[in-house]
RNA sequence: GCAGGGGUAGUGAAGCGGUCAAACACAACAGACUGUAAAUCUGUCGGCAUAUGCCUUCGCAAGUUCGAAUCUUGCCCCCUGUA
């Protein structure tokens, strides 16, 4: 095949808040289509939190290739670049296998990321971090001034302060257009709909035992690394530690799961390129695009 | 029954004579966000109104006072101790 063609590929993009039921989809459109599965979820990058993270079983993957689950320890770091650079080598892999691309996921900085071909600026030297953090927003504003860095359109949000300090004003840049070849659907899903599958899906993670999964992981990599910064894992702690009962714990898991998926609907909905439907209407809709290629 | 503590906005909880529509936290709602993004941050949050504006609130009722969520009395609930 020429590349011009394996260009021409489509690339699906499935997006929606959590536990609106896009994997499923996707993995049943993919299933049908010849596609593989590319993750972009923040959480599912890290090996070993399955359960909490709500990682799609090997049987649920019903033999579509997935990609991007369990990339690194719990531990490691990992970035919305990283994940850019592995994504578009997966698409890459993916097509000159003759196979459709999906990338499928909640995280909407991640899919933006190859979307819009965002271009990063330079990572961050921890040390230097590390001082910039110990310092008031203040301090950090006077730097900025002192400097002559352009303080972010957030100034009073001291991560990104710090972050324009690091890229020490280099401009970043992303396309207005997402890149030709995408399909881009949103899952939208009623608010009440969405709310009760939430709080199934917290009763599900338990019943399939999650606060064992967190006591492990706590204990092997400790209850501050980024990854265990998600929503469940502080509360599983605080649960472990006596502070709160089990019921409370659902409940407050629900809670911070909702906020997670309003937090991802906020980011969705500034996106025009997105064709909003209902699982039922893009399920219909993608596989009349999949059909006629 | 007696002694003591308490009833404050969706929830928890400050306030204890004026500067109180009432701190703070949480929830809720809206928003920002390019190398931590399931993170982080911002705004609103009794009602109405574009506004330093008006209206209705601090268990209920009646008082004291120029003025009460804050003091007094009665009533209704709740908790703790004790008969």
């Amino acid at each position: 095949m020429a590349t011009r063609s394996l260009d021409a590929l489509p690339l699906i993009v499935i997006v929606g808040p959590t536990a609106s039921g896009k994997t499923a989809l996707a993995i049943e459109l993919a299933k049908q289509y010849n596609g593989e599965i590319i993750c972009a979820d923040s959480r599912t990058v890290y090996r070993e939190m399955n359960i909490g993270t709500a990682k799609p079983t090997v049987e649920e993957q019903s033999g579509v290739p997935h990609w991007g689950l369990g990339l690194v320890r719990p531990d490691e770091k990992f970035t919305a670049a990283d994940f850019k650079g592995y994504a578009e080598q997966k698409m890459r892999e993916i097509r000159q296998r003759g196979h459709i691309p999906f990338i499928v996921g909640g995280t909407g900085l991640y899919v933006d990321a190859v979307v819009f071909d965002y271009s990063f600026g330079e990572e961050a030297d921890q040390d230097r971090r590390a001082e910039f953090e110990k310092m008031t927003l203040e301090r950090l504003h006077k730097y900025c001034t002192n400097n002559n860095i352009k303080l972010p359109e957030n100034k009073l949000n001291k991560r990104y302060v710090i972050r324009a300090i690091e890229q020490n004003g280099q401009p970043t840049s992303r396309n207005s257009e997402p890149i030709s070849t995408s399909i881009i659907v949103g899952i939208a899903t009623d608010k009440d709909v969405l709310r009760t599958r939430i709080a199934g899906r917290i009763e599900q993670l338990f019943d399939d035992g999650v606060v064992d999964e967190a006591s492990m992981l706590g204990k092997k990599y400790g209850w501050e690394t980024a990854a265990m910064t998600g929503n469940i894992y502080p509360l599983i702690h605080e649960y472990l530690e006596g502070s709160m009962s089990l019921s409370e714990l659902k409940e407050k898991s629900t809670t911070v799961d909702w906020r997670l998926a309003k937090r991802q609907l906020t980011w969705l909905r500034r996106n025009p390129h997105i064709y909003w439907a209902s699982l039922d209407e893009a399920r219909d809709y993608l596989s009349e695009r999949l059909a006629s290629l």
